[in-house]
DNA sequence: AAGAATAGTGCATAATCACGCATAGTCAAG
DNA sequence: CTTGACTATGCGTGATTATGCACTATTCTT
């Protein structure tokens, strides 16, 4: 049956990251032809390519805010579980851009009566399978490596639609400089979702404690809460004292 | 029994995930013909999906949008492209939503100096892997099943971000009846897009002239150009001479 | 540059499908 | 109970689809 064929072959590629036209044929009971003609039809659709004498992976256009979702997933994942536990049914959030809170989003599938905004492609698309998280994406400039929509649209469409808290992930969190981002369109947006946060909830690995980076998008204080894996003896959780800091432990991780 | 038949067939595909037509013909003790009757009849409503020699349970991740993506793909193709000779380089469109824009997008991955304002996350994705195109997305609420985004913030985008031509597909295309969509929200959207277009192309497939669908947006006369595969004998065809029409020959489909 | 491997294409075949028509139930009104 | 309309089902036929095979074109290897 020729779509189930497809799906299946769809399947060996993802696993086995790069197949022989033989190979294919010979797992698949098919000819070598049927399977040319397979891989013709699905090229495009899902993200391989056709090569000589078989097709592989293509990652070459992979958005890297995909590729950074295999480096240290189970770290993010355990951040983005600890930073669920804020929310409440029937609230309206915010989500913001970035492998991590593609993470976020994950955790959330099986909410019910959620309504997430976002800017972030990646995060609208894992939630499209949830049937009870309503989704409202701002509009914009798509930024293709984030697959995140920035720009005076986006910033707009922010302020048109109130929400009661907002995650985010940025690049630096530093006690001195507060929160940076490297991209000055994106900052610009990030900035605004600062301003308008009834409450901000900021989640960041420990190596991006202390970071600086160029672009300032708003001071800690206006963080609300810090989610980060940073132990309590880490030096800049102690410098941050100030703010509402509270951390999820190595334990966490390790039951994800 | 018709009712109880059909009810068993459901719990057949459910367990096996699959099977054939000549399978649960078998099983159930009917002919061929009326198992594919059932299939008909039932297709939509429960979660499997038909194909050639039997029927499979659907990937209920999947969103109806991408699995109409295998549906007549050749001709979706060929109408694809035959919409894209319109474009010119450094033009500013607005693509829609559904599975023949898919398509259309796909035929933009190598255009040079071309921006694209869409409300459909297929095309976005599509295209973010183009690095000529510039993309712009709408804002608005999700409506899952189409991965488009809807609603009055999508309408607001429309307005703010002009473009010089839209390309859109619709349900109904009736020289009596205008342009029609099934499902109000979405219409509404698609009525903005068909007044505030300088130029708007309509993509329609043969079996879609003719055909009236719930909701109204807009007159034919609003149309510029109608893209279809219907042949120039074809009666609503004739009855559309009134607008500039064109179509793709067959031939240009086995080009493809 | 030559030989080998792989790809694309036309064609034949078999399976499958859609559609019309005939038959056999089924139901309701008389 | 009978009649007539309607529905469900099976069967036959022409059309469509999927697939393998053979042959030619293309690409890789050395």
């Amino acid at each position: 049956m020729k779509g189930v064929r497809q799906r299946t072959l769809q399947e060996l590629l993802r696993n086995h990251g790069q197949m022989t036209v033989r190979q294919l044929a010979e797992r698949l009971q098919v000819s070598e032809a049927t399977i040319r003609r397979d891989l013709q039809e699905l090229q495009g659709v899902s993200g391989f390519e056709r090569m000589h004498g078989g097709a592989t992976l293509s990652d070459d256009n992979e958005p890297p805010v995909m590729a950074r979702r295999r480096e240290n997933a189970a770290a993010k994942m355990a951040l983005a579980m600890r930073a669920r536990e804020e929310i409440y049914p029937g609230a309206t959030i915010f989500i913001g851009s970035g492998s991590t809170m593609g993470f976020l989003a994950e955790c959330l599938l099986d909410s019910h009566e959620l309504t997430v905004i976002t800017n972030a492609q990646n995060v609208a698309l894992r939630l499209a399978s949830a049937p009870g998280v309503n989704i409202v994406m701002t509009g914009g400039a798509l930024r293709k490596g984030e697959m995140s929509l920035i720009g005076p649209i986006t910033e707009d469409t922010l302020r048109q639609v109130p929400f009661e808290m907002a995650f985010m992930s940025v690049q630096g969190v530093s006690a001195s400089a507060g929160l940076s981002n490297a991209f000055a369109p994106e900052a610009s947006t990030d900035r605004v979702v600062v301003n308008l946060a009834p409450r901000l909830i900021v989640v960041a690995e420990a190596h991006k404690l202390g970071r600086v980076a160029p672009i300032s998008i708003g001071p800690v204080s206006a963080v609300d809460l810090l989610v980060t894996d940073a132990g309590p003896h880490h030096e800049e959780v102690q410098r941050l004292a100030a703010a509402d800091i509270r951390f999820v432990h190595p334990a966490d991780a390790v039951k994800m």
